[in-house]
DNA sequence: TCGATTTTGTTCTCACGTTCACAAGCTCCT
DNA sequence: AGGAGCTTGTGAACGTGAGAACAAAATCGA
């Protein structure tokens, strides 16, 4: 079963121009980090300025910055412009992407108020919702429209990201919907877990899980002992001592 | 510099009781499928069907397990309740945190109304804002409260996690606040790197960074070949094509 | 021109994370 | 009682990521 890969124990495994992927969730930091300092007026940047700005190491981030190739000059630094064209065309935000919006909610109004995207290389090109007493409602310069007209839009603007913002319940389906209708990326804001087909890339957003992780982490800096030392022999299977409905939780 | 350290190479380093961050980061995911197999009933699940519910192979959840302890029965599998409780009690959320949210725009508004939080461990007792023609405002049975109340607020409700959805401008300002007023763990959706004492856990959401990894691997999917194929040549340092303010950007 | 200085790009090593594979342990049936 | 059949818990192999360290390349001043 072990072919003959001959490949030196260590190096991480990339097709051509690949890149790994904890390096791709960094790279839109530096894109920020360089934009910040253009607005500032700096035309050069050190690895060493660069990670300050970005908040990491710079060994990392000279890494990083080499899987796009050799954009920096030794003992000079780096060209703000330059670097930040280089960022932003390899994660591919030079070109402007379609996005659509689902459940235009509480969640939803706050996404299609924000006027973050559109300078970030992407473009809201409708709000959906399913219930017929929002569909018409305006939101800065957009309509909401019917959930129905989803197949339409997406093939009309060339839709590839589609948001959910829409409850836990009918998130699946929405979900699907948009995949049969073409949609290839999504952004998932309903605490649920999604299933896509290959192809189709999901990222979730969960704002429950970032709190109960901070949780757990203040949980030990306050008292390390003053966990709840419940036995933990298997004896007490089925006895839960007092767990009113404090938990996960699919709600709406 | 090698010092008479003798672990064995590959396992975790862990302090006593300590769980790697990873494990941390699905036990939310996995007490929220427990949640969902509670509320339909089901008294007991095996690995495999708690993966699936979770959207992870069932090894590893096996193994991530196994670092809280030996909660589960060979040849059976895990009771749902027990087990849920177990991972409530670990993350901490067996008791209730208490939370402010600074910033109460469009994000903070959304949050302010969202529900989910009380029934997973979380009580906001406090929505600030600097901008004194939102203090007072009624947001569900909660008033906007001025953020000059900040050091009084936490130090009456032992507030240990604070929400920053401030403009990115002044989102250092307030983390700097919030810390010295008590605060050690902060959840920032602002797009800057805030710095804080170390002590102090922080976690960001950044939509646009989420949009523009799938953008990363959409391009990727729609035409391998059909990126710009700039010359990458040092030489044509500080001529950049087109930009126009395509990218990252600090802004509100 | 040459050496001192700076800073990148890359290699090497260690730490962390994932997955496989299987012995240990439990239940149930005969 | 004893064996068949499952499912957990974990050891070991493999893969990915982080960071220290340094050689290679560029600038600058003498
Ligand atoms: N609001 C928050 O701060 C917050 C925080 C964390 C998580 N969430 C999650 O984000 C999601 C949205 O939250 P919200 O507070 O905006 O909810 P919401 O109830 O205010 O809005 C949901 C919207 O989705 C629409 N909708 C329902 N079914 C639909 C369908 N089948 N097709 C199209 N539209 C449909 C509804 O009409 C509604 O407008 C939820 O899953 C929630 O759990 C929200
Ligand atoms: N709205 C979105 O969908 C969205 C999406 C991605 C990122 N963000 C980010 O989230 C943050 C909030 O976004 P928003 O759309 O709600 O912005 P917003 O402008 O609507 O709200 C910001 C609020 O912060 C308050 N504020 C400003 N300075 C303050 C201070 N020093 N102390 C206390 N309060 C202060 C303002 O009064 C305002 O009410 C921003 O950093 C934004 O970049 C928002």
């Amino acid at each position: 079963m072990t072919p003959a890969r001959s490949r030196r124990p260590g190096a991480p495994t990339r097709t051509e121009r690949g890149i790994p992927e904890a390096t791709v969730a960094r790279l839109p930091v530096y894109l920020r980090a360089l934009t910040a300092l253009s607005d500032s007026g700096i035309a050069t940047a050190s690895s060493e300025d660069l990670a300050t700005a970005a908040g990491v190491n710079s060994a990392k981030l000279r890494k990083d910055l080499s899987y796009l190739g050799s954009y920096g000059t030794r003992g000079v630094g780096y060209d703000v412009e330059y670097l930040r064209y280089q960022i932003a065309r390899e994660i591919g935000v030079t070109q402007d992407w379609a996005v659509v919006i689902v459940g235009i909610g509480n969640l939803g109004h706050a996404l299609a108020n924000y006027s973050g995207f559109g300078t970030r290389g992407f473009r809201i090109v409708a709000l959906l919702d399913a219930d017929p007493t929002l569909v018409g409602e305006r939101i800065g310069d957009m309509v909401v429209r019917d959930f129905a007209e989803l197949e339409e839009i997406v093939a009309a603007d060339r839709v590839s990201i589609g948001v959910i913002t829409t409850p836990a319940g009918p998130a699946q389906e929405v979900c699907d919907r948009l995949v049969s209708a073409g949609v290839t990326s999504i952004l998932n804001f309903a605490p649920v877990v999604l299933s896509v087909p290959d192809g189709v890339d999901i990222r979730k957003v969960d704002l429950s899980i970032e709190l109960q992780i901070l949780a757990y982490h203040e949980q030990r800096k306050s008292g390390e002992a003053a966990l709840p030392e419940v036995p933990e022999l298997p004896a007490m299977n089925g006895v839960v001592p007092d767990l009113p409905s404090v938990g996960g939780g699919v709600g709406a």
